[in-house]
DNA sequence: ACACCCGGGACTCCCCGTTTAT
DNA sequence: ATAAACGGGGAGTCCCGGGTGT
């Protein structure tokens, strides 16, 4: 598609320079100087490969969610379980919320500008609500989860706390892998039966990792 | 401080306004001319009382704080229990957010907008955090939550998961109370004990009233 | 006029405070809240005594002239001789500019400000002139000056030229009492006769003192 | 700097319509409103070639500095001596004043708004008493002035007196280039030896040219 | 008469996202 | 792809008028 590859780099330092901007301030708030200043382009530049401050923060919205997306299949199928893969997963989200600003950015976007993205605003937390359903799947398959847990609920639920927890993490500017690991002992118990505490000592084994 | 009671309903006026506008728009796009607009009064009127857009937000955050605290401490000493006391603050936080816009606002401008309030950006939760281990430890006292549970740790994945399913329920418009439900459903049979069923039960119908 | 004595001190600190602040600020830039803060007075006693800013000013003004007017008075039947006086109302003017805030505000508001205060724009100026021709006058009796001497012209030329080493000394930051000195040193020897140049040489010395 | 002819135009008409307004009323009361209705061009343009009003005030200020010092530089040359040329130069500093906006902008701005400009408000007296003592300093070298003459404070004396003059006049609506002549003539004799009487009325004589 | 609180609203500087001319 | 220009708001300031109290 992009015709020379100067075009592919400059479009890309966009794209970057925007998720660093967006992450650090709100859509109102960044300008398209900032985003400009940081991505060492020109003004022209930035409006020929976006033409508006809306359809740059879109993209950014839109890499944020290719990019959990993949991690998340990755770990679908790379986990030994389900249960492992989903204690892997919410790690996986964990990391690319501290150190990628694309998705800081991006998710930032897609839930706190929702007057300007109203129809992405719920769309991170279903895609990851739909990928834990999966990986819930998987374990009661791989015998891990017990087999009379709600997989909707329980998707709903870990996913939301999961949120609340980097939310208040971020904050209170607590450790988030430490505050992961004290959710994941509150939450296991009620997944995996209780003779199978091996399971759970297991799988938060994997967070410090 | 204000000496005439126009002055009173007009400064009211103001901050109700506000909170409308702000739980509606981020801070920084929300404007004055809203707020002016909303409230139905001049902007004279607004500077008089608030000689900034940064002070009027601080006043709101500190009517949510002081609302969700009185409503918090209230059920402390009013609740048949700790446990069921920790579930009806959930349930009244949960109300005030829904009705409140400014609590809406308030919550919104101290999470969101942390490059302009960064020093208040922890305190919604900390406050809650803190409420929630005074439940904790009434209700160990009470014997309805097994004494061997951190009270540090798990109020604060209690009010995680608390924010976390507020926050996904806001985006994705489900019903919070349904939600909660479900989190309490999750996060109850790790604090009581396993033989007390009737507790947890007892406490989840104490949101349906 | 004034009914009260509280009244009188009132108006005193108001237009004592206006000095200051209209001497350090220009009439524009400087805002009634200035003068409230300087006279600690409330915006309604300012109200109350002067009903515009105009009228303010214009006060400060009046004040300004009375007070350089019936400084020169007093020396022109004080000094020893008209050149005398006309040195020493030179050093008294400006010991006036240098110490009397009322007086370096009224000078700046009715210089500078022409735009509102078109009328009295030339006011001090025509004042030192017109007190200038009278000590030349007395000078021409005395015999210390010149019988030749055009005393319009020369009133004109030496208050010209005191305006000009005032405001080239207050923008240069030199002193202005040695910068004065040099002044009459110049100016001098055309207005007295030659073969009397000790006559010169004491009316300087008066700078002195 | 300016890629663009038309941007070069349009700088132009801002700041030849800055030197209007500015001229016209003082730095506070003048807005950046009158420049652009004055210039005829948006505020878009306005800000895309002055970041502020200072700092359109200031170009006004330099363009002032710009101009009288090459107009003296030119006599200094061209005269036929330092006497002719000192008295050229203050013709034809007046002539910039009553003439050219931007000079008179330049002026007023450096020397009345000291709250803002405050480094600059010396340097047009400053640039203008340096010039003098060249002039001053040709003149002796010429045998038209005395060489018993103190030249730094001569140069100060006589350019003080020319701002005294010019702002008195200004004042008083007087006629410039008559005060002009009379100030030269209270001035040249003590510069002048006393038997070189024709020196004086024919650098006189210039002004009237 | 004197003082004060509260409110009114025009206006100011400037930023910002976005097109037009080159 | 860039320099230049556009113009709609943005927050906040300022001078002042009314109603109230003393």
């Amino acid at each position: 598609m992009p015709k020379q590859a100067r075009a592919v780099a400059t479009r890309e330092a966009i794209v970057t320079a925007a998720g660093r901007v967006f992450s650090r301030s709100s859509y109102t708030s960044a300008t398209m100087a900032d985003v400009i200043a940081e991505a060492g382009v020109t003004q022209g530049a930035l409006y020929f490969h976006f033409p508006s401050k809306k359809e740059l923060a879109e993209e950014v919205i839109r890499r944020q969610h290719e990019v959990s997306i993949s991690a998340g299949e990755q770990h679908l199928w790379s986990a030994r379980s389900g249960l492992d893969g989903l204690v892997l997963l919410s790690a996986e989200l964990a990391r690319l919320i501290l150190e990628d600003p694309i998705v800081r950015a991006g998710l930032r976007l897609s839930t706190e500008s929702i007057e300007f993205f109203p129809d992405v605003a719920a769309s991170p937390y279903r895609d990851w609500i739909a990928l834990a359903e999966r990986f819930l799947k998987r374990g009661i398959a791989d015998g891990d989860i017990r087999n009379d847990v709600d997989i909707s609920t329980a998707s709903f639920v870990i996913m939301s706390a999961f949120t609340g927890v980097q939310i208040v993490t971020q904050a209170t500017e607590d450790d988030l892998t430490v505050r992961l690991e004290q959710m994941w002992n509150v939450l296991l118990p009620t997944l995996v039966e209780t003779d199978r505490t091996d399971h759970v000592l297991r799988a938060i084994e994997l967070l410090r990792s």
